[in-house]
DNA sequence: GTCTATTACGTTGGGCGTAATAATG
DNA sequence: CATTATTACGCCCAACGTAATAGAC
C-alpha cells in the first residue's frame, strides 16, 4: 500500500472530486492531471477499505460511506487550515469563504456586512450562497450558514446574531383612506414564509393577539410586499432594520406602536470542529458585530 | 518548500518528539532515522514558518507554539484515527488507549473495568496513569481522564459517571465502645482530600448537619483508613461501592443509616474534538457500563 | 463520436539511510 | 567525551505526466 501520499491531500483531492462530481474536473482544478486524481482516490479508498465514489466514465456518486467521510473530511482540512492561519504573522487572511444565506437578508443586510468584509481583507474571496429552505449542511461544504429561525442540525454550533423587532407599518395616505377602521379590516400585504391569514401581534406586556385578516396581497418576496406597502396598497408587517428609514422620513409609519409581531431570531450555524480557519472565524466575528449594530435589540 | 512530506506524518512525529523530549527518541519509537525526524520537524516548522520545538544537543522544548500545535496535532491524529475506524470491517479494535485515573479508584474500581475491556479487546493496549492532582490535559496526551469533582477545564467534554454514595461505617465492637457517644465524639478517620476537621452530613431530607470531629487519624489514602475502619480504630466516610462486601458480612456496618455525606461526582472528561478512535469511544462506554452497575446511584 | 476513468510506462525528484560534522553539558 | 542534532550525499522508489486503453452515453 502506498504509505507515501500526503493523507490530507487525499481529502482534498477527495472533497473536490465530490463537489466538482468529476475526477477530471477535479483534476482541473487541482492543476495536476487525471490520472494523479484516479491514483489518489484509490489510494484513499484502499487505505480506509472503503469504497468512496461510485464511478462510471459519465457519472460520479458518492456511496454512503463517501457521503459520511465527506464532512470529516472539510472538517479537517479546515483545522488544518486553523493550524497554519494561527501562526500567521501577518494577519491578512486569504482563502475562500462559503456562506448560506436567507435570500431576503442575504441580499440586503448582510451582503453589506460581507463586502465590508472583502474590502477589509483584499484577499479573502466569499462565495455567497442565497437559500431560503433548510439545507443539508454537512453535503454543502460550506463554512457558515445563516438562517432566520432555528436551526434543524443539532450537530453543528448555532450563534443567535439577533432577533428582529417587526412592526406594522404603512403609508400615511392608506391609513387615511381607512380610518376608524379596525386592523382586521385594514387591506394586509403578508409575507408567504412567516404569515398565514392569522396574525398574531403582541402588546408591550407580551400577551398575544390573533387578528384574522383577508390579505390584498400575498407574497413570497419580501421586497415585493415591502413597494407594495410604500405605495399605499396596506399594511404590513417588516423589520424594523429594513423600514427603518422610511419611518425617519416618514414615508411609512408605525401603525400599531403598542403591537409587534413575534421577533424573528437570526441564526449563524458552523461545523461543529474545535478550530477554524482564522478567515471564518473572523467573518462569523463581523457578521455578529454587524448585527448588533444594525439589528440592534433596543426593545 | 517541501510538499511532499504527509502532513499527518509531520504532525505524528511532531507529536512524538514532544512526548519523548528528543529527536533520537523519537525516530527510535518511529523505527526512522534520527535525519529524518529532523528533516521532519524542519519541514513542518517551514509549513506553519514558526519555530515549535527549541533543540540544543541536550535538551528539547517546546516554544509557546509548539505546545499550543501539541493539542490540535492530537486532535487531528485521533480524527483520523476514527476515520479510519469508522469503515474497519471486523470490529476488532487496536491501538493503544491513554487514561489518567485518581489513584484510589484507578486502583480499585476502574482497573477491573479497565482489565476486562482488554480481555475483550486483544490488540488494545492501555496507558493506564493514576494522578490525584488536576492535569493539563492538553498537554499529558491522554485520550480519557477520569476524575473524582468537577473538571477545571472548559475545552474538555465532560460525562459524568456517578455520583457515589458515601457513608459512615465502623466495625460492631468500635460501636459497643463508644455506646451512647454521639457521632462528634467518637474516634474519626478522615481522608484528607477530601475532609477536614468539619464533616458535613446529609439526612433524608437533604438538610445538613455538621459536625466538628478531632480524627484519631486523618490519612490522604483511602486504603489506609479503610484498613484502620477494618481493624476497629474508628468510623470514617466510605464509598459504598468500597465496602459494600464488609456491609453485606457485618465486617462493617453503616453506622449512621439516615445520614449520608454529599455524593462525589466521577467524571469522565475527553478532548473536545467531534470524532474520536473508535476504541477510545468503545472504552468510555464500557467504564460508563461498569459504573452504572457497580456505582450505581439506588438513592 | 466524445467525454470519461483506468491502466501502462518511463521519468524524476523528494525523502530516505549512512556517514560525517557540529554543538552542548 | 558522550550524546545529541544537523548537514552532506548518493540511492531509490513512489508519485507524476504522457500516452494508450476501455467504457458509457
Amino acid at each position: 500500500m502506498s504509505t507515501r501520499f500526503d493523507r490530507l491531500a487525499l481529502l482534498e483531492t477527495f472533497v473536490r472530486i465530490a463537489e466538482r462530481q468529476s475526477l477530471s474536473g477535479a483534476a482541473r482544478d487541482l492543476g495536476t492531471s487525471q490520472p494523479s486524481v484516479s491514483r489518489q482516490l484509490a489510494a484513499l479508498e484502499n487505505r480506509l477499505g472503503v469504497v468512496l465514489i461510485r464511478r462510471t466514465t459519465h457519472d460520479v456518486t458518492l456511496t454512503p460511506d463517501g457521503l459520511e467521510l465527506l464532512a470529516d473530511a472539510r472538517r479537517m482540512l479546515g483545522e488544518w487550515e486553523a493550524i497554519k492561519d494561527r501562526h500567521r504573522k501577518d494577519d491578512a487572511l486569504m482563502g475562500t469563504i462559503r456562506v448560506i444565506a436567507p435570500v431576503a437578508l442575504g441580499q440586503s443586510l448582510f451582503i453589506k456586512s460581507a463586502t465590508h468584509f472583502m474590502k477589509d481583507h483584499p484577499d479573502v474571496t466569499i462565495d455567497w450562497w442565497l437559500r431560503d429552505d433548510a439545507i443539508r449542511f454537512a453535503e454543502e461544504g460550506c463554512d457558515c450558514w445563516l438562517k432566520i429561525g432555528s436551526v434543524p442540525d443539532d450537530t453543528l454550533i448555532v450563534r443567535e446574531l439577533a432577533r428582529v423587532e417587526r412592526l406594522v407599518v404603512g403609508t400615511t395616505e392608506c391609513l387615511a383612506q381607512h380610518a376608524g377602521i379596525d386592523l382586521e379590516a385594514m387591506p394586509w400585504l403578508t409575507l408567504g414564509p412567516f404569515e398565514g391569514n392569522r396574525i398574531e401581534l403582541f402588546d408591550e406586556s407580551g400577551t398575544p393577539k390573533t387578528f384574522a385578516v383577508t390579505p390584498k396581497m400575498a407574497s413570497d418576496n419580501i421586497f415585493a410586499v415591502y413597494e407594495a406597502a410604500k405605495q399605499g396598497v396596506g399594511i404590513a408587517i417588516m423589520p424594523r432594520w429594513f423600514v427603518a428609514s422610511d419611518l425617519e422620513d416618514g414615508t411609512l409609519i408605525d401603525v400599531a406602536p403598542n403591537l409587534r409581531a413575534a421577533r424573528l431570531p437570526v441564526n449563524l450555524a458552523l461545523a461543529s470542529g474545535t478550530r477554524r480557519p482564522a478567515r471564518v472565524e473572523q467573518f462569523c466575528e463581523a457578521v455578529q458585530d454587524y448585527c448588533d449594530v444594525h439589528l440592534r435589540v433596543d426593545a
